[in-house]
DNA sequence: TTCATTTTTCAATGACTGTTGAAATTTTGA
DNA sequence: TCAAAATTTCAACAGTCATTGAAAAATGAA
């Protein structure tokens, strides 16, 4: 049976990246060693090195491995604003709404495995040895379609001041994502960490008013 | 002399604290070795755990060494701005320039030692093993001494958009810190990681218009 | 000088690191 | 059922890891 061969082929292959994939949003690259992968995922220690030839292969498999999926969603969730806008192009605020609003659809505070790839993500993205070569191979296609997007509905700003408001959504975004528990404290429990819903509701008007502040004549 | 003793003794202990904290801002706590620290240092390797006890000692080290300094100029600058602003409390936008100024002042672009230290604050705060704990030691004092500002200055808000807002604050500013260069082949060079100063002029105004877009009745 | 204190070096510890051949096992396609 | 292919296990490799006692050197105060 080519299913149960299949079924068991990617079993273990998957409890590897699940495993690793939590591990490395938790301490890091290099705060993970196979062996703690392999207990975690109840595996032979060589297996991972077998399916992945080594650690960083395994790291970017697991990069890899949901940034298609993300990538996509949220492309078609631009191009169909971009379709029900016509010919004018999508508000500023349709376009930040496509941008984050699919990230909702992943289950964050259920599905541990995506909450954990975000969480590496937000790593990634702050990491000086990282963060300029992986998230500009696996994000910025993905990144230039909506700044054009974004072009065309602030036509007067400067390149400059495009770049950069992307860069705060950017930081605002994947801190969100990070999970870290601070704004738990800093507000006494008030708001969240995980409350991925509350964030996006607030996130998209306050993106959007910066991005109107700094690109559009006044 | 007592001044000789003192110079020796600070120098290779301080030596140790910069080798460190250059290599931790890039690797991280784990991508770094007391080896590593020794050799840059030039330094024999049982140093480093003398002066700081352990691995992690050093580690705080670093962190404890800025932070006051840091702390102490945004508290200044906020002070100076409430003295200013008088009985009704100064704006929003005076409160995140308190917050944002200080910053520029370490010379992001000549004073690597600056630089690196806040390479690894953002690191840490995007660290879902080390933000929550680590932040809230070495910030949150400080961070509350500004939302209690803001709070003022946005009587009307809700306080847990003030929370969030504030989050995305902290996100977009340590993703700038963070300088990893993304923002340079993003832009294809027309914007530039340590262009401290652009940062900053579109900071405040962005950051101030997402404040006053969800922090305010309308 | 003398002597106590602090700092630095040296050498070694046992534990953990990623990776890899070879053997054993399971699965596949016929 | 059979052999080929893919997967999994086992055992071991050569290095590197953080830490630490003890020896050596430098420094301070007298």
């Amino acid at each position: 049976m080519a299913k149960t061969k299949e079924n068991r082929r990617v079993k273990r292959k998957d409890r590897i990246l699940d495993a690793a994939e939590a591990l490395f949003a938790k301490h890091g690259f290099d705060g993970v060693s196979m062996r703690m992968v392999a207990v975690k995922a109840e595996v032979d220690l060589a297996l991972a090195s077998y399916h992945f030839g080594n650690k960083r292969g395994l790291f970017d498999a697991i990069l890899l491995r949901r940034a298609g999926v993300l990538n996509q969603t949220r492309l078609e969730a631009l191009e169909k604003c971009q379709q029900e806008a016509g010919e004018a192009g999508p508000t500023v605020e349709a376009i930040i709404d496509a941008y984050l609003k699919p990230l909702l659809a992943f289950g964050y505070e259920e599905d541990e495995g995506w909450r954990h790839y975000f969480e590496l993500v937000a790593q990634v993205n702050n990491s000086p040895e990282w963060g300029g070569q992986l998230m500009t191979k696996y994000f910025d296609p993905l990144a230039r379609r909506f700044m054009d997007a974004l072009k065309k509905a602030l036509p007067d700003s400067e390149p400059q001041n495009l770049y950069w408001a992307y860069h705060f959504l950017s930081g605002a975004l994947t801190l969100t994502f990070a999970n870290t528990g601070r704004i738990d404290k800093l507000s006494d429990g008030i708001a969240r960490s995980k409350d991925m819903v509350g964030a996006y509701e607030r996130m998209v008007p306050f993106i959007t008013a910066g991005f109107m502040q700094i690109c559009t004549k006044k």
